[in-house]
DNA sequence: GAAAAATTAGAATAAAATTCTAGTCCAGCC
DNA sequence: GGCTGGACTAGAATTTTATTCTAATTTTTC
């Protein structure tokens, strides 16, 4: 049931973030979910897959806020304020999730059905990216970079920040620089 | 010893990137590391403990090639692109080290003699751009940003792209694009 | 409302981390 | 040379934690 599941969840980033992802136990997570733990294993297979999950969906979401805030943006400059305002809302209304996400997206698990199924969402990224900025690019509306960069280069300030942020190692939440972030990718997009 | 010390960084980095950060087991390590376990639990305390230290190394070390690499530029733009180009040479001669780092540096572990350590290397770090940077910025040949900020401008864009770089995810190295780093950068910082 | 499927429980098992006791090795000292 | 103390090494014993398994219970379907 989607009920125990999302118990599951919410217990696990509690957990998570009181006593740190290695040292989080199965057990205390259960517990804290008041759900069995043949009811976890039944939903999830494994720790590790509880953890995939949670990783998985959360990129989901915010993909999906994403593809739903782009579409009512009507000039180039105000797409790319979409898609780092899109960025900066997800992760200060889901800070747990989002310090959870951030931890553990670089980590080297090979299993190879998350690797497939992350490498699915970073192809709707893409798709998302494309169809709403293409359109700009051709007509030379936005500067070209090297595609594999441009992520890096229009929104990598605020994963820094952002990672920066959860970590407790400044103070200001990314909202309070909106602008900032804004003003510097497009400072780098303007054609 | 320093001997299996260094023995055991290097099986740690192989074991975690054969088989993930978790599944990587004490006993494999030392293993690889012709190390017995007892002695593996003597110097490093636990297997946390191998972790942290692994950890504050690597950053030491980089923070080390950067306080040797600033003080021979001499114009604020060869030492914006110091300050770039040796976080870009340090993970490229070290893949799997930052790959870990990476991996790892979001991790909310809260050992409090960890985050002590990591707070006292932030303060270098910050200490180290403050002597370098500061007359730059006082005699107006930097622009000013907000000073949390400041860092997530200026490489934000370097370490998102070398998180791909080592999670697979573009294939040309950070090296390759050290020209348009430093020119986004300096884009943000000209005065 | 019975049969099948999904879910829940928690005890039993397996796997891994950590501790502990007993050494070995080596530097400095007599 | 032999002695002593501390750093280091070994690996068996213990403890902790993840996972599996069997038996219920609840829900869905026909």
């Amino acid at each position: 049931m989607t009920e125990s599941r999302e118990r599951l969840y919410a217990a696990a980033l509690e957990v998570f973030n009181a006593r740190g992802i290695n040292a989080a136990s199965i057990h205390e997570i259960c517990a804290q979910a008041q759900v069995s733990i043949g009811s976890a294993y039944h939903h999830f297979g494994s720790k590790q897959g509880l953890a995939d999950q949670l990783l998985l969906d959360g990129l989901n979401q915010h993909l999906q806020k994403l593809e739903q805030a782009l579409p009512s943006a009507r000039t180039p400059k105000s797409r790319v304020a979409a898609l780092i305002n899109t960025l900066i809302d997800w992760i200060e209304s889901h800070p747990a999730w989002a310090r959870y996400i951030y931890a553990v997206a670089d980590q080297l698990e090979r299993a190879p059905e998350l690797t497939e199924q992350r490498a699915q969402i970073n192809q709707r990224y893409s798709a998302c990216l494309a169809q709403h900025f293409g359109a700009d690019l051709a007509a030379g509306r936005l500067r070209r970079w090297p595609s594999e960069l441009m992520a890096s280069i229009v929104i990598g300030p605020v994963h820094d920040y952002a990672r920066r942020y959860l970590a407790g190692q400044v103070a200001s939440k990314p909202s309070r620089y909106r602008k900032q972030f804004v003003d510097a990718a497009w400072k780098q997009l303007k054609p």
